[in-house]
DNA sequence: TAAAAATAGTTGACGCAGTCCATTATATTA
DNA sequence: TAATATAATGGACTGCGTCAACTATTTTTA
């Protein structure tokens, strides 16, 4: 158990914590959105196909509250709605130019924040600190999240996908004719899905999707290990690892002799991932088109 | 610098956190009080010879909303007002008996909370997360704080030294019979201070009291070193070592050969800072007047 | 020593984020 | 075909927190 002083450390991280995270958020509040609607924009920025009821249910914000967001980001020249050409109960909602400009502005306030907080340090105590958050983070979310492996469902493809569009990519920068390129694999390996070749699995975390893998059938001897992706929060916790174990145990369920992945280098933490449970790399390609000096990487595991 | 993998890192522990943040503060507002009151009221209670301008001051909170905020304490009977007698326009604040136990019950929730999160943990798990946080902390506090340290001001006699009282005192569950001594001895040394012979610091961090250190007076050759103390979010920092450093040199330069202070078994960390300083223990005092199995302990340097 | 400026606190008016409830329109289910 | 569920909107309201004006007292300064 704690003692008086440990306790009063914890008080005293919680205190200057809050306090960083108050400037933070004191410098969203000067670009003149709320905090709720930063948290809105970057939602909508992240989901394709959103739809109001969409972001109510990921964010937990009130239905009158949220229409009203909606329609002043519209009025504003944020967002665009377009009617759904099957259901017309359903708008989507798409960002303008002026809006992912918006959104820009807004994430480069947040991460210009907290890199001017770790630009204060050394460059060794920016390892360490960031070490330590990881931990942090790791050994309080597994005690208190609850985690489940479940197969996708027709709501997950257009969620998660998209996702995974943002996080392995975006995050890396790339851009330009990358989108719509994943646009279409994704579309494509969905409408193709077998299950009795295929898999797409969902890691959901307290309800709500955190990562995805994929495995689609080549051929008889041959598969590829598609879309997988974790939300930054379940990184580093094992749950790669989950993901990779059932992915290629379905593999060797199914009678593949070979599994191989494309990715790209900058992708460090994935690829730890890959080299321990035995992929090696067998070649790489040039894709600058995709942003400046991106190389794809195709890794392959005999089983 | 950051890898991108690295500052997703960072604002997937800002998520983790901020929720965790989010499920205390959602268990302080069902005791009916906001943070703002409850901010206030844990104030109040740390604060002796309170004033709704001290509040003001120390909390950055608008000075109508803070007038309504104790009104509305005095109403339900939380808090007294009594008139100074020096200076018609203050009212001093104090807390009832009701108010006392109200500010118990809403520490309490947020102490349990912090609790029950950590005890999910393994023994092992809780004393790594502590040290990560200690760590962060130390961090990023040095790398955004302004400190200070400089003489005590009127002002800072009544606030800081109460300070004392509660940090250096409450936090180890002492009670009683106690309270009335510290005032006592508190109001006596800074009536007979003399600045000749005797010492009081400040250290301030960001504009705001963080800490003290003083020396006083006994003999010639013996001086007792008194009211030393740092908030939580100070400590492990080396501004203990900093003030004692500075009060040493003060007893040195003034010509006293022995320096003494007293101070209880369980005062861990002080006591670290104690020994690396050179003094040793020279006597223990059952005080359990004071609390259970409290035992007062006399240490002593010789210069 | 009288006027000006600063300090402590109160009161009125109000903005605006966020909530609750009712309503419309469409889709699904029984 | 009626009953129920879902998507979205609009009206009314609560209440935290802010701005500004005002009283009363003390301190400064000219």
């Amino acid at each position: 158990m704690f003692s008086a002083d440990q306790i009063a450390d914890i008080q005293g991280f919680n205190k200057v914590y809050q306090n960083l995270m108050k400037q933070i958020d004191s410098a969203i509040l000067k670009t003149g959105y709320t905090l709720t609607e930063k948290d809105v924009l970057l939602e909508i920025s992240k989901t394709e196909r959103c739809t109001a009821n969409i972001l109510i249910q990921q964010l937990s914000i009130d239905r009158s509250y949220m229409s009203r967001m909606i329609a002043k980001f519209e009025k504003h020249g944020l967002i665009e709605k377009t009617q759904s050409q099957t259901d017309n109960r359903i708008r989507y909602i798409r960002l303008t130019q002026l809006g992912q400009k918006e959104i820009n502005r807004l994430s480069d306030v947040q991460s210009n924040h907290i890199g001017n907080v770790f630009n204060k340090l050394s460059e060794e105590d920016q390892q360490t600190v960031w070490q330590a958050m990881v931990l942090i983070r790791n050994k309080l979310s597994d005690a208190n999240d609850v985690i489940t492996i479940r197969p996708f469902t027709q709501s997950d493809i257009e969620y998660v996908i998209s996702r995974h569009k943002t996080l392995y990519y975006a995050e890396r920068h790339l851009s330009g004719t990358f989108s719509g390129y994943v646009d279409e694999i994704v579309y494509r390996f969905v409408e193709n899905f077998n299950p009795e070749s295929d898999i797409l699995k969902i890691l959901e975390c307290n309800g709500v999707p955190a990562g995805s893998i994929a495995i689609a059938k080549v051929n008889s001897e041959t598969a590829q290990l598609r879309f997988f992706m974790l939300e930054p929060e379940m990184r580093q916790r094992g749950y790669g690892n989950r993901l990779m174990d059932m992915a290629l145990d379905f593999c060797r369920e199914k009678g593949y002799k070979k599994v191989f992945l494309l990715t790209i280098t900058a992708q460090v933490v994935a690829r730890h991932v890959y080299e321990t449970h035995g992929f090696y790399k067998v070649s790489s390609n040039d894709k600058s088109e995709w942003g400046d000096g991106v190389v794809e990487e195709r890794w392959e595991i005999m089983l």
